[in-house]
DNA sequence: TTAATAATAGGAATGGTTACTAATTAGGGG
DNA sequence: CCCCTAATTAGTAACCATTCCTATTATTAA
């Protein structure tokens, strides 16, 4: 893989960034620092950065695009289905799971994609 | 809610499937039992559907197709990375882990959303 | 410096999903 | 049983997120 500026730029601005960015997000927010970048060239960069693990994609199921994480390393998405925010939260407790499902079914977890939804400690307040 | 025979139709054959279909894997068994059916009906049912609860859906992260699953209760997903087999596996087990995230975080979970990703054990006898 | 090749900008194409409209259907009250 | 009203439908056009294509530019190893 070539060195890019475009690259570079996406994948700093991306994990800057404290939230979960669509596509279309980081591209307004990449042009503020490189003008003449297309779309094109964000979504083929966010694919790149996917495949090679810098990155994770979530989809926050009431918007239709993907929603792109800074972070690449496993964790789970908690969705406030009043507000609509969605924080991370690490998972170091899901070893027991896996063992259960690898009991029960023989089949071998190496990833987990797990989003919790329901109510932020903001939105229960009121 | 109206009744109607296309509505009924769609949800039959969505239950009867032993796989996660999309809108158009549906549209085109549906047909088999009325032929004129539009596949914009089956759009609006399947979300009518999942309005109310009856059926749920799940993105393969593979396809950029959405899935529809028969089954209106939680339950989790096994994804196998290497045939492509999604199959379901039930979780009774959750309780302690939201209770750890409100805990935590003072998030009220209500809805899981979980999706393991490994290898299967037929893929795993190869 | 040069050659090979990965990456880019720009725009066109794709594909899944939704929106629109006129015609049809369900189903409750007279 | 027959209106009446509102929900539903088929068909089609529109939409929007994402990918694909091509000529040009940038990176990097020799």
């Amino acid at each position: 893989m070539k060195y890019s500026k475009q690259r570079e730029i996406i994948l700093k601005t991306l994990k800057a960034a404290d939230t979960h960015l669509t596509a279309e997000d980081l591209y307004h927010k990449v042009r503020e620092i490189i003008p003449r970048i297309s779309l094109g060239t964000v979504y083929r960069n966010l694919n790149l950065l996917v495949e090679v693990g810098e990155i994770r994609t979530l989809q926050s199921s009431d918007s239709p695009s993907i929603l792109y994480d800074g972070r690449g390393d496993e964790h789970c998405h908690l969705i406030c289905t009043s507000c609509g925010k969605i924080t991370d939260i690490d998972l170091a407790l899901f070893t027991p799971f896996d063992l259960l499902v690898y009991d029960k079914r023989g089949f071998l977890v190496d990833d987990h994609d797990l989003v919790l939804k329901g109510t932020c400690a903001e939105c229960l307040e009121k």
